[in-house]
DNA sequence: CTTGTTCGGTTTATTATTTGAACCCACGGT
DNA sequence: ACCGTGGGTTCAAATAATAAACCGAACAAG
């Protein structure tokens, strides 16, 4: 592993339970030599990548970050379009929509949006990541995605994240055979209990499979005309977004929704 | 100049103009090896903070920024509350508001509100970088910064970017102490000609000014009455901004405008 | 008041990585 | 066929990164 992805695989350590790190813990999470973790943190600190608090000189993530995902915005406006397709899937469907993007081997949500209809919603957080296998989002892509990738990813052992999540990757596989035919794919409570997801693939210029966008519900509120509801809107809505995103889908991929 | 910072500082050569630079241009502007450039650009790719066009291998930012934009924004949430402030300020004003936020001895427009009252407008892009002498975000921020802060910035040359722009520090240094005593600073044409600019510093936990909060209109609609009024609203959601990121106002900050 | 622990930070010789110049091949224009 | 330009690669020489031990300060327990 070279200097600079030691230094960025630093900046991974930060989640939403670890906003804040300390240069010691810094050390342990990472197993580098402390010397060597001071010496990187101190050449992120000084291009704004991270900051330290003047309290207890913890680092956080730096404001250079901000800078740098407004110009990627300006230049691939993946999550600002994303913003408004998202509020529509959820004014429409009544539930919890997010989206997420494939980043290497990662899929990570970016941007979600709640419905004001019912008490009772799916809640997320941005930055989180899921799994491939026990996702809808993540099933929406493997079933459009290159085998090679799909290889990768399904590589056991497969986490087992609820009593539900399939860890079987030819079991996967097939369920695959019939996302390729929807367009839709969906996971009930196989990733998080008592939550039903279904999730279509959106597309990058390449008519590669970038990102999901998913919709969220509660087990109990999903009946057969409501998940009928949500599959169609996520259809559309995917395929706006792939288009609003100068992307285009693949000749293979359902133009017609047969639910 | 280390390995990490040599990478990291390639992500800055991207701007709103650029914002897909090839290998052979990234050499030339970044004056390294073209051998130095393909291996750092490499790693960055594998870290996912850049992705390469299928198409002509260009190089571009990639998704791994947004990730942890979201996280930045979920320990310190400057951005999102700023949205907020910001359409409040501009629809009090009429006029254009924006944010900016200090990242070591640069100065970055991160956010902005545009409104839809005039039909002439000064328009705003987010992640520009803006002078510390010449702009009213800059002197405001400057008012309340460290001593060898301001020596580190308002030593010469200063850029002129304008007809107006002061260049002369001691210059400079006097009008500071205006800025001290409203809390609000002001430049009229000083960084693009026919803007009139208010802003107003904005705190963090630790008493320091980390950006500034802006309103700039058109020169030719600035009344002394409009320019009060913009003053005010300024004065009081700057200090509503600074407070609701978990900031506080240094003791010599005016509590009370005196425009 | 001592002792032990943890913290952020620093030092050093040793070691491994980075670097630069030259080179390759493919492509597009002339 | 020729030239210029693009992305990508090679290898000895130069340089930067590393590990382990160490420092002083802060805190807690005995």
């Amino acid at each position: 592993m070279g200097t600079v992805a030691k230094a960025l695989s630093l900046l991974r350590l930060f989640n939403h339970t670890r906003p804040e790190i300390g240069l010691s813990d810094m050390t342990r999470l990472s197993g580098m030599n402390k010397a060597t973790v001071y010496r990187l943190m101190g050449e992120l600190q000084a291009q704004g990548f991270v900051e330290q608090t003047v309290s207890d000189r913890a680092y956080r993530l730096g404001s250079e970050v901000l800078r740098l995902a407004a110009l990627r915005e300006a230049a691939v406006p993946v999550l600002s379009v994303s913003r408004g397709v998202l509020e529509e899937l959820c004014r429409e469907t009544g539930e919890t929509a997010h989206m997420s993007l494939v980043r290497g081997t990662q899929l990570n949500t970016l941007s979600h949006a709640y419905s004001p209809r019912h008490a009772t919603r799916v809640m997320m957080e941005d930055a989180e990541m899921l799994s491939f296998h026990g996702t809808a989002s993540g099933l929406a892509i493997l079933g459009f995605a290159a085998p090679d990738f799909v290889d990768t990813v399904l590589a056991p052992p497969l986490a087992r994240h609820t009593e539900a999540t399939e860890t079987d990757p030819a079991a996967i596989r097939a369920a695959l055979d019939s996302v390729r035919i929807t367009g839709i794919a969906e996971s009930v409570g196989r990733f998080e209990a008592d939550v039903h997801s279904n999730a279509a693939p959106i597309f990058d210029a390449e008519r590669r499979p970038m990102g999901a966008l998913a919709v969220a519900a509660p087990v109990s509120r999903v009946t057969p005309g409501h998940r009928s509801e949500i599959r169609q809107a996520l259809h559309t809505r995917a395929m706006e977004l792939t288009q609003r995103i100068g992307g285009f889908c693949p000749a293979e991929y359902p133009q017609d929704l047969a639910v």
